[in-house]
Order: C-alpha cells, then sequence, then structure tokens
DNA sequence: TATATTTCGGATATTTTTGTCTTTTATTCT
DNA sequence: AGAATAAAAGACAAAAATATCCGAAATATA
C-alpha cells in the first residue's frame, strides 16, 4: 500500500503535529525514537518532507523539526503525494499503463472503488486531526510488543 | 498495492483460465505475450503458481499450463496468497507491527474498513468469473499505447 | 571567537524485487 | 531410440527500496 519510507513520514509527521503547538523543535533522534523507525532513513525522509516544505526546520542546539503554528492543515495526501508519489491513487491495479473505464482491467470497477474511497481518506483525513486523536490517547505510533 | 509478480499472475491466471475450457495447454510464450509481462519473469511465477496446485502444467511438445477443467473455483485470494503472501490484507497501514482495535494507529478505523472491503473483493471475485467478462470482451489484459 | 549541537548533502552499503540466462528434465513425435 | 519441444530449477544480473555513514553548513551558547 504505502511505502516504509511513507509509513514513517506520516507517522513522523502526527508525532510531531502532537508536539508542536507550542514553539518547540523536535530532534531527529526523539521522532525516530518515538515512531520506532531507522534514524538515518528517518533523517533522508526528514529532509525531503523539508524540501517539500511540509515541515520546518532548523539546525543547531535546540534546533530540530516543526510545523509552522497557525499554519493551514495538512492533508494526508499531501505528505503521500511528497513520498511515493500519486500512482497508486490513479493507476490500475493490475499494473495496465493507464486505468481506463473504456479499456478496464478485469477488476476495475470493483478495484477503483476501493481506491477511491482510499483516496477519500487520504484528501479528507488532517495530520493535525489525526495529531489530536494521538493525543487524547486514541490511538498511537509504536507498539511495545514482548 | 500489489506487487509486479502478483498482478502478472492474477492477469495469468485470468488468460489462462479464459482459455482453458477446452483441453488447451498454453505455453509460457503466448502467456507473457498476452500479458504483456517480461517472459522469464514470467516463467518464475508460473512455476510457483504451479507448485501451488493453482494451476496445472505438462513439459515437452504441445505442453504448457492450465487450469485443471471441473475444478472449483480459484478466487483471487488464493492467488494474491501464493505470490505476495496475506500480509498486506491484515497488517497494518502504517506498519505497527500487528493491527489492533485497542492499540490502533492513527487512521486504524478508516484504513482497516477500506482494506476489508479489498478483503472482500479478493475473496469474492473468482479467476473464472474474471475470466468470462475477459471473453466477453468486458475487460483487457493489456492495453496498445501508441 | 570557540565549541557543541543538529540538520543537510552526498556517497556508500544492504536487502528486496524484478528480470535474465543456462542447464536439466519430462514429454511428444518421428 | 533419437530429435525436438517446453517447463523446471538454479545461478546470475540489474534495479529499486531501505538503511547507513561522514563531512559540511548552520546555529546557539559559552
Ligand atoms: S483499469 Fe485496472 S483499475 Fe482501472
Ligand atoms: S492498527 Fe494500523 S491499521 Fe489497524
Amino acid at each position: 500500500m504505502f511505502s516504509k519510507a511513507c509509513k514513517y513520514a506520516i507517522k513522523a509527521m502526527i508525532y510531531l503535529s502532537s508536539r508542536s503547538d507550542e514553539n518547540l523543535k523536535i530532534g531527529l533522534r526523539e521522532i525516530a525514537e518515538e515512531i520506532d523507525s531507522p534514524e538515518p532513513f528517518t533523517a533522508k525522509i526528514m529532509q525531503t518532507l523539508t524540501k517539500q516544505q511540509l515541515v520546518n526546520s532548523t539546525k543547531g542546539p535546540h534546533g530540530g523539526f516543526f510545523i509552522e503554528a497557525g499554519a493551514p492543515e495538512i492533508k494526508l495526501i499531501e505528505v503521500v503525494k511528497a513520498i511515493d508519489g500519486l500512482q497508486f491513487v490513479s493507476g490500475c491495479g493490475l499494473g495496465l499503463k493507464r486505468c481506463s473505464e473504456t479499456h478496464p482491467c478485469p477488476i476495475h470497477f470493483e478495484y477503483s472503488q476501493i481506491r477511491d474511497a482510499m483516496l477519500n481518506l487520504l484528501e479528507q483525513q488532517s495530520i493535525q486531526s489525526l495529531a489530536n486523536e494521538l493525543q487524547a490517547g486514541n490511538s498511537v505510533l509504536k507498539q511495545h510488543l514482548d
């Protein structure tokens, strides 16, 4: 569904948002720790997100990543777009060169409905609202397995 | 969503089914041609499908792949399971070690609904019925782009 | 200014997926 | 039996995704 990089990105964004209310910058180490991701790989992803202007960053002591306070809501689709691109929400489920109503693959009509539901989810849900649920303790970003 | 191998597998199965009514065996070359897939890679996939008993094969002249006539319907999920495994229809959308109602990731409730719809599709749809639609000209397995 | 901190950028390494090639084995036909 | 055909099996190659490392640049603090 999503690449690992994209999953890390989404979780990082949600975590960041859940801690960015204050004028707080979050370091790479903390992010990787809290979303249970490999630190150097996460660094690359954060670089991409920064270049795509989805997060801000500052270097140096007390530097780190943060989401501009008072910034407009960031929808999930924007994060997916930045990391994985939009192929998955528009492409054919069986890999035809283009998804088409007039020359559909065998599962087009069933598949495209589900794909559109996913697209809808990504367009509706925002990082901020998911972060609120996280803060409220209604969801988690990592699990402690014994 | 599905790996390329899995997409090739599904298309190969549907094509095979659409031609297997008669006691007809289909060669690798024809399959790869008709589903627009790399021949040697497709060979590997067909080997797997054969080992998993989803198709039969015979060697030698006029040999090839075929689906046992009068065999019970093959559901899409069986093909996906044989090639990609079931991780995607049961795993967490954000990569948590397990998908859980009690310790859900931020998108669990929306995501799992869509994932279950996909699972439902895979469990309902059979290779044979999709092959019928293909034969009826209602779908295609490859496109000719200029 | 000097030092410590932290991201940035580029190079490199590993793993997985995708794809290819060659030899062997089974089967059919002559 | 011998020749031709086609899949099976295993080794190999290329590409992409995932992950790591290190020096450079920026920033805060002393
Ligand atoms: S053509 Fe395959 S999903 Fe639309
Ligand atoms: S916990 Fe993430 S999808 Fe269920």
